[in-house]
DNA sequence: CGGGGCTTCCAAAGCGCTTTAGGAGGCCCT
DNA sequence: AGGGCCTCCTAAAGCGCTTTGGAAGCCCCG
């Protein structure tokens, strides 16, 4: 059934029938109403592309989802990020297209406001001195950035977690206990987010006049292996740090089982704090958490991230939106203070 | 940059410049090569939508990711399963849009047909008696299954690993490790796979003339805790199992965590098998995994997903294609033969 | 009674592409 | 010389919608 079909079947003509359909006001509440009801009956909806074409627009979203070679990671994260923008969308009328792509993002942006497939897209992941939004602006596709860009100058919308803050805040709880040698396991740092996070650990520290000891510090894909490798490496220091600060619940579980592997007990002999995104097949225990963490939910970000584009895509002269989320600290099972003497790894 | 300036630019006809761009004969050698150098020197491509219009193809395929509530779970292999298809989609020159929807499928479905916003979609997590490949069949709509629907006798096509060979495989490796009671930790058995995972771990039981025990089995939604929960509760009994059968990596952390907490070592206490998506960011482990798994990449499963689904929208009339995947059983360090005396739980 | 101003509808153009039907040329054959 | 048949190209219709530019009918007012 299309628009002719019905415009027949009601004896209107198709201008009107649209016109209805789309609450235009030229068109009488009564024929209204017949042609709703008509169309509903019918079971007509019309037909994507031809609106597109006439209207311009694609009604659509873009997502980028940039991976390796086979063996690569998959952020886990996104999974939940795409539940969370899709139920925007869909509360808005937009439809989500993701394209996965390995190496040339460029080509993938470019292509897509040639095709005119997508509105907007998001930009996720950014890199320290990230080169799409100067792309995307040329293009003149509009675009949100999940995250920050330290290095970008031009005015542009994103949504983000405050790390920098909540890391601050993390390892100033952990100080506070008296810890003293906190081991970082950050994500890699050409990502911003991570960069960010990394500040935050360096400000708690210097708030408190300690030194940033550079081997507590090691970066990498957030994988369980990732976490359990770097703590096993930082405790068999001769020095080894008393407490973990990770970037994810994912590696909080690898630094756990080095802890656990070694005779310690996490919460007593060994402290960690995670950053949790509240992924919804990984809770983080129930009312007390197994991990401390600072949590934010990016299912919630990914719901306002929807929002804000298509914000911007419908008003494109309106000033850019930025939303800083601020992340909680919710205190777990394991954290506890410093021990006094430290017992070393066999 | 459109196919009427490009005409014009060249001093040729629309006509001849998209039979040149698309490789129809109707065109001399000479004629082609200088289209397409000026379309690609333009940056030219054609308008999606005006081709789908025309064509009457989307070009795309479709992903209806369903969610339940606020606190419901996004399943964890989306991601990998999306990456998957995605770069399957790309090398194929399709696109991939995805729904999520909670509550009424059916409706979303109707209206992707309705808007011909894509040319087929793939159903995961089949349930038993999924009303979705007969809804499908009836709209016309083409579709590819990942999982296989038990009750569904018309033909369809379809993507599974063999849960059942699988799992069957599983329970009889630890019974042949002298355990005896073995627990299977099974996502919910609406689903068609953990039923058919059921069977896979009866009939294991049932080849050695062991009963199956309803107090060792238990499903629902694999998350870390529901892992933890059921494996405490089991290992409470008076008789507690000496291994567990689990249906997901993160479910088996969980189990891990239980066994743990009771002072039980793995592999050595308490066995544990577990079936291993493969997820990019949650690798077993390196050459000799920690867990002992049967493993098969859902990554792969989306590849072949889109192809099969492809290969369906593009020449309607072939027969049902089939992929039955078999997953690998792999030796990890989380298995051991059953434990002489059993040490009961504090 | 005629014209201005509503309201309510319609015909047709146009979005950017594909594709059908057809038309120059050139070459060969009779 | 003229017909037939290639090869290479073009004009124009059509995909299903929105939207512009009226136009018909009606009411009110002078």
């Amino acid at each position: 059934m299309n628009l002719k079909q019905l415009a027949e079947a009601l004896g209107l003509s198709q201008t009107t029938v649209s016109r209805a359909l789309n609450g235009y006001p030229e068109v009488s509440e009564a024929t209204r109403r017949r042609v709703v009801e008509a169309a509903a009956q019918h079971g007509y909806s019309p037909n994507a592309r031809a609106k597109g074409l006439a209207t311009g627009q694609a009604m659509a979203i873009g997502l980028v989802i940039p991976v390796s070679d086979q063996q690569e990671m998959v952020n886990p994260v996104f999974g939940d990020f795409l539940a969370g923008a899709g139920e925007a969308c869909s509360a808005l009328g937009y439809e989500m297209v993701l394209s996965v792509v390995e190496g040339d993002e460029a080509a993938v942006y470019r292509s897509m406001k040639a095709r005119g497939s997508v509105d907007g897209v998001v930009v996720s992941a950014p890199r320290l001195g990230d080169p799409r939004p100067a792309l995307l602006d040329g293009l003149g596709l509009p675009f949100l950035v999940h995250g920050r860009i330290s290095g970008y100058e031009a005015p542009y919308s994103w949504i983000d977690v405050n790390s920098r803050s909540a890391f601050r805040r993390a390892a100033g709880f952990l100080l506070d206990l008296g810890h003293r040698r906190v081991g970082l396991v950050n994500g890699e740092e050409i990502f911003d987010f991570a960069h960010r996070r990394r500040r935050g650990y360096g400000e708690a520290l210097a708030e408190r006049g300690l030194p940033e000891t550079a081997d507590l510090v090691v970066q990498g894909e957030m994988t369980e292996d990732f976490g359990h490798d770097s703590a096993r490496a930082m405790l068999a220091r001769p020095d080894p740090p008393t407490a973990f600060l990770v970037s994810s619940l994912i590696c909080a579980l690898g630094v756990r089982r080095a802890v656990e592997e070694l005779g310690l007990v996490m919460g007593r002999d060994v402290s960690i704090v995670t950053h949790d995104d509240a992924l919804s097949y990984f809770q983080n225990g129930g009312d007390v958490p197994i991990f401390t963490a600072v949590r934010s939910s990016v299912r919630e970000a990914g719901r306002r991230a929807a929002r804000l584009l298509i914000g911007r895509i419908e008003t494109p002269g309106a000033p850019h939106a930025q939303d800083l989320l601020e992340a909680q600290l919710l205190v777990g099972e394991s954290t506890g203070p410093a021990p006094r003497a430290r017992k070393t790894a066999p």
